[in-house]
DNA sequence: CGGGAAGCTTGCGCCAACGCAAGGAACGCC
DNA sequence: GGCGTTCCTTGCGTTGGCGCAAGCTTCCCG
């Protein structure tokens, strides 16, 4: 259970945006740092607000979503443990690109821009960092706009849903899990397209076998059948 | 004309990377960069290359593509005079987002990949800088992503040829001119549409007035019709 | 100046996906 | 344990936009 005085430096080892500090510079890092805790459903930030403040998921899970001027949603990303997010904040001068959600009880390290200004200052490697991590979120939202130019729906479907394995997907008896709750509506966000589509398409898969369904449940059984799917490949059943 | 001896420190005036820098380090900056000329189709690097080299366009202008394994372009974005473009070489260990073409005769400054490097370490104005534009884009690609997701073709033809009209409009008599050569499949590919729907879109909005057409050449005669129809506002054409 | 290439338009048929609607299943709260 | 809410499924009709195909215009180059 995270708490302020339990400030374990080790908490910071697996974080991108401090790779390359001594223990010294993460023991800063970590005095500068102050825990928030989240319930399922409330919100860190809000799109468009000023970034004054960014975060280190350390336990649960978020989702990084926008919302259309007719009330649309659609979801940029989801954060897992040990990801950052609110990363704009480092630079400056911006608002934040959508509003964040708890999807599960969570806690994350934050802080304030000006604390985080400090701590670039004298390691410079920080801003790298951030740097790279946005250089690496720019590439993956740019390969998610040439899979919406581009795909047909099952197949943005099955990308999602094997981006989503490969990001929170836990192994069980006979297959892997994602490990965080999903409904159709929320892959419908990631995808663009309708829930109906989604269900229809999910209930199509539970048929041959790639996947086993449940209440904002998804269990992957033939990862090899989706990423045929995935990849748009000629499946081989060719019997009568 | 460019040329590498005449490095007047006024050409990265109005660089965003290199805001803040005092007049010395623009010097350094311009000691180490290298001219580059472009001839209208030429490509600066590709798709998934080492990302060894960053750049600023002086003159001319430039796109920014993807192709996807089965051959379909994508646009990710045209880059103008003054836009830096692969800019993921500032974090190192990445690779290029796309291909990069010269669409007009163009010249732009390079500078390799440890040059910036030892430029950053002096100024690291430059990394926050780059971060800054990198922070913009990831922005501009979200927002392009969500309209994949929520509107209509006709809706995102408008906001493309809109987003044109900022960023490269000429005012001529009349009305605003894109000042480049664009194709009907050039904004195909912006749009995530086919040549044909845009040709269809097109000539309907200069049937109403809205633009002129010509080949590879596009003027907004009616600024207002087209947001109209970007922001899907209900146009008062009453008349029966 | 003539021929070819590149770019553009437009008609037509089709289908993937949407939108609506109705009903069913699982969960949580009192 | 009952009830309301949220989530999911599925049938059916509609349609936006695609794909094909044919023909036109503009430009370039020999």
């Amino acid at each position: 259970m995270p708490n302020p005085r339990n400030l374990d430096p080790s908490l910071l080892d697996a974080v991108d945006v401090f790779v390359g500090l001594d223990a010294e510079g993460r023991s800063r890092a970590l005095a500068a740092a102050h825990w928030i805790k989240l319930a399922t459903g409330q919100q860190v930030f809000e799109q468009d607000q000023e970034a004054d403040a960014f975060y280190v998921l350390e336990v649960g899970r978020l989702k990084v979503s926008q919302v259309t001027a007719e009330g649309q949603e659609v979801t940029i990303r989801y954060i897992g443990p040990k990801e950052m997010f609110g990363c704009v904040a480092v630079c400056g001068g911006l608002t934040y690109p959508g509003t964040a959600t708890a999807v599960l009880d969570s806690w994350a390290l934050g802080w304030t821009r000006s604390n985080i200004a400090d701590l670039a200052q004298i390691y410079p490697q920080i801003a790298l960092n951030a740097m790279r991590t946005m250089g690496g979120r720019l590439k993956d939202t740019h390969a998610r706009l040439r899979e919406m130019q581009t795909e047909r729906v099952e197949r943005r479907i099955a990308h999602t849903v094997a981006r989503l394995v490969a990001q929170a997907g836990r192994r069980v008896e006979g297959g892997i899990l994602i490990d965080f709750p999903v409904s159709r509506q929320d892959i419908a966000e990631m995808t663009g397209t309708t829930l109906h589509t989604v269900s229809r398409t999910l209930s199509a898969w539970q048929e041959r076998g790639i996947v086993e369904l449940g209440r904002q449940k998804l269990t992957v059984l033939d990862p090899h059948g989706l990423a045929i799917i995935a990849e748009d490949l000629p499946s081989q059943q060719n019997d009568a």
